[in-house]
DNA sequence: ACCAGACACTTTTTT
DNA sequence: AGTGTCTGGT
């Protein structure tokens, strides 16, 4: 097949306009102007009422009754172009879908001919949900909600031959696509570790974000890797993904433009298609799913362009992977006579986050300028609190205590939900201290995003079985079995079969059942691949006739892969075998191995565990969009907020993207927002002293508290103004509050308080600025569990006990120290947890 | 095939 | 510092 990129220009001038002929083409799916409802057509499972509420002058349906009036405005703003700039908490979700139940209701479109898209599948999920609700549970009936990806995916399914692909084409992930590179970087012979794999793929992803396929990517680029060879190397990859039959994520999207912009047809069948298009989070957008976007919106002049982009250019935290803000900020030009509506009005937050957070994100320059209200005054609301403490570790122990105190109800009398409490970092290695401390405390916590559950090892060789046997030309797949377990098929046989299947260009399983019939091979070799081989065929053969998940189950068994586990005597080896079960109930959900194997490879995430109250920790990126009672906010110390890297590499725009990160993180707060700073912090393994981070002084006095920490050292904090006075002076920069009468008080305080470092170190003590409190309250002792059992009762443990913990299973008890266990657990490995945590097993 | 020691890497992450 | 990956030796 001739390289049909070719020849595809891509990213030179407009593409021809979209299709001139009129609208409303004689579509029989077609709703008529009164609207698909006004038949007697069922099962679409609208609710009856829409048909009453449409004929003649009608109340204002319920889903509208909610909403205010910029909410209303950009639900029933529904013909041409709306850009709706949604401020955190301003009900963005909602509109988006009272918009799309307002379109269905109206009967100006069929579930089918809206096309709906989210970056993330739980935003899609959710969209889905809320859109049921709406609209009486039609949710099947919009087929075409879903992520970029699985959109891309879905059009590309159908359509996959035009770019010489079949229509069963893999979808690879980073790790295998870093493989075959790797792969492709040696058979150039050259150094791959002067040349890493990792950081080609990465930028081939960059490339592919920006919509550059080979031909189109900057000289400059292309010199920069592998001794100039770095276009050669891209066109031989995805020469190389073609004869895979295998796509990566960039292809997702990239593959349908091509094809858009080479069928012209096709494209217009899309554009009768999706007469209403909606965006979700558009200031996350790259340049590849802008092109992607405007070959589906655009249509010809007169006929209304009926997209509706949503987005916050606040909440752009995504500009490091390729997103463009522009693509926000130039919408009205690129749309014309686009509706913008701003939605200010905020539902979820406190006047005082919101004056905090809203002080903050002024200071950016490059922004379309919203401001954040709400209506809610309650004099009780707390303020943001910042607290500073001497170390990571005190921070971790300092945000644990505030949190049980919150659990306990000690502060305002009502008892919190460890569901409404969430820890936000700036960096993964941040979580560590907290869980370590959690685990300590027996407090739960659950970390969100972090490695996923398809990322593990012994899942992905598992699907690396079910790939190849419904995908045998999965080359990548092939490789990762075929000595896995051991079969004694080591690298010069596997080499020996990847040059020869590549020499006759055919996969490497059929080159495999061609082999073991020659003499090739040595006879030990030759039988152990005989027996792979042969493996394969029968599973093959049981493919169609076989329940997917019993024969999921056949394969991991038959294949010694279940054996090698169940033989192998680590630690981990039960946590897998326990993974690889799962994932077999996991197919259950599934009709068939491909669906599955379709889901996993666009939907990485495993859902958790929502029964259990736990606190959550996360990056402040995986927190967008998300909300909390409570939010703790670690680290605000320069160099890691802003991160150093953010502000050498990006400079002042790398510094208003952490600046976004930290009004995210505020914002996601609804009724208390807490602030953390620690004068020394280890990195990279030494001990730095830090400076608190610029973003504190950008915080608005008038609504922000500081607690005095009696622990700490403040290093001269408050003096040490190496900032400059910021552009806001006349709202009293943060930094002045350091000479109130609280920062002082905490100076003081910290003299005596200090004495004692481990046992009797109080918490937090918190000194209210501008609420006259009388200074610090109930101090809560370090370890108040641990006081009062060991005082109390012998542990009932002994050393060698057989014990359960909810979290960690079973194992043995190593150590008692009061009531504090060393156990090591089966599977988890040494942990030090309280007694109270534990039972008999 | 397996292990030990060297070596590298250490922001954010979806799909 | 700590972890994970890769190489080179046995």
């Amino acid at each position: 097949m001739s390289n049909s990129f070719d020849d595809i220009p891509f990213f030179d001038e407009e593409p021809e306009p979209a299709p001139r002929r009129q609208q409303v083409p004689s579509d029989r799916q077609q709703p008529t102007q009164s609207g698909p409802l006004g038949g007697s057509q069922g099962g679409l499972g609208i609710a009856a009422r829409a048909m009453a509420a449409r004929d003649g002058a009608r109340p204002a349906a319920d889903y509208l009754s909610g909403l205010n009036p910029e909410q209303r405005e950009a639900v029933e703003t529904i013909d041409g172009p709306v850009l709706v700039l949604a401020g955190a908490g301003t009900g963005k979700t909602r509109v988006l879908t009272t918009r799309i139940a307002h379109i269905l209701e109206t009967g100006r479109a069929w579930p089918s001919q809206i096309l709906a898209v989210t970056f993330t599948n739980k935003a899609a999920r959710e969209m889905k949900e809320r859109i049921g609700v709406l609209v009486g549970g039609a949710v099947e009936g919009m087929p075409w909600l879903g992520t970029f990806h699985s959109i891309g995916v879905k059009i590309l399914r159908r359509h996959a031959e035009l770019v010489g692909l079949r229509s069963d084409f893999t979808i690879l992930d980073t790790d295998d696509v870093v493989r075959l590179i790797k792969q492709l970087i040696q058979a150039e012979n050259l150094d791959d570790k002067r040349w890493p794999a990792k950081q080609f793929a990465g930028m081939i992803d960059g490339w592919k974000n920006k919509g550059l396929l080979p031909p189109d990517i900057p000289e400059g680029d292309a010199r920069a890797f592998a001794n100039g060879k770095g276009r050669e190397l891209y066109a031989a990859y995805q020469a190389r993904l073609r004869t895979l039959n295998a796509c990566d994520f960039g292809d997702l999207l990239l593959h349908p433009i091509t094809i858009f912009r080479k069928t012209p047809d096709l494209l217009k069948e899309y554009h009768q298609k999706f007469r209403y298009i909606l965006v979700d989070e558009y200031q996350d957008t790259n340049t590849a799913q802008y092109m992607w976007l405007r070959l589906l919106a655009q249509r010809p002049k007169d006929v209304p362009q009926n997209v509706c982009c949503v987005g916050d250019d606040d909440q752009s935290i995504y500009g490091w992977r390729g997103a463009e803000v522009d693509n926000i900020l130039r919408f009205e030009k690129d749309f014309h006579g686009a509706k913008v509506i701003k939605l200010e009005r905020n539902y979820r937050s406190t006047e005082h986050i919101l004056g905090a957070a809203g002080h903050l994100i002024a200071h950016n320059e490059g922004r379309l300028g919203k401001t954040l209200f709400t209506d809610r005054v309650d004099p009780d609301d707390e303020k943001v609190i910042v607290h500073a403490a001497w170390d990571s570790e005190e921070e971790a122990r300092a945000v644990g205590e505030e949190i049980e105190r919150l659990q306990r109800g000690d502060g305002d009398g009502k008892k919190h939900a460890l569901n409404d409490m969430a820890i936000l970092v700036r960096a993964s290695f941040q979580m560590r201290e907290f869980e370590d401390r959690f685990v300590t405390l027996g407090l739960n916590y659950r970390v969100i995003g972090g490695p996923r559950f398809y990322e593990r090892l012994e899942i992905r060789d598992a699907m690396a079985y079910f790939r190849l046997v419904c995908q045998p030309a999965d080359d990548l797949a092939f490789e990762r079995i075929v000595n896995t377990p051991k079969r004694g098929l080591g690298d010069t046989t596997i080499r020996y079969l990847h040059d020869s299947a590549r020499a006759r260009d055919v996969p490497m399983l059929q080159a495999a059942s061609e082999m073991v019939e020659t003499d090739e091979l040595k006879p030990k070799a030759r039988k152990a691949l005989f027996d792979v081989v042969q493996n394969f065929r029968n599973w093959q053969e049981r493919l169609e006739r076989t329940e997917h998940t019993e024969l999921a189950e056949q394969i991991l068994e038959e294949s010694g892969y279940t054996d090698m586990w169940k033989n192998d005597k680590s630690a981990e080896a039960p946590g897998r075998l326990d993974n690889l079960k799962e994932l077999i109930r996991s197919m259950e959900a599934f009709e068939s191995m491909r669906g599955f194997l379709e889901h996993v490879s666009l939907v990485m995430d495993a859902e958790q565990n929502e029964n259990l109250d736990a606190v959550s920790i996360m990056t402040l990126h995986s927190a967008k969009g998300l909300e909390f009672e409570t939010v703790f906010l670690p680290g605000w110390e320069e160099g890691l907020f802003p991160h150093q890297r953010a502000l050498d590499e990006g400079g002042r725009s790398g510094l208003e993207e952490e600046r976004r990160l930290a009004y995210v993180g505020i914002t996601r707060a609804k009724r208390r927002c807490h602030i953390w700073f620690v004068s020394n912090r280890r990195i990279h393994g030494l001990w730095q002293s830090t400076l608190p981070s610029r973003f504190l002084e950008e915080l608005p006095q008038s609504h922000v508290d500081v607690a005095a920490s009696d622990s700490s050292n403040y290093g001269g904090y408050g003096g040490r103004g190496g900032y400059g006075q910021s552009r806001f002076d006349k709202a009293e920069p943060f930094a002045n509050s350091y000479s109130t009468p609280g920062w002082k008080r905490a100076q003081a305080n910290k003299t005596d308080a200090t004495r004692d470092n481990w046992g009797n170190r109080s918490g937090h003590a918190v000194e209210r600025i501008g609420y006259g409190e009388s200074g610090p309250r109930g101090r809560t002792i370090d370890g108040e569990l641990v006081a009062k059992s060991v005082a109390d009762t012998p542990s009932k443990f002994s050393i060698g006990d057989r014990v359960f913990h909810i979290k960690f299973g079973n194992g043995n008890v190593a150590g008692i120290e009061g009531n504090k266990l060393t156990i090591e657990f089966d599977r988890a490995g040494q942990k030090r947890v309280l007694d109270g945590f534990v039972e008999k097993a």
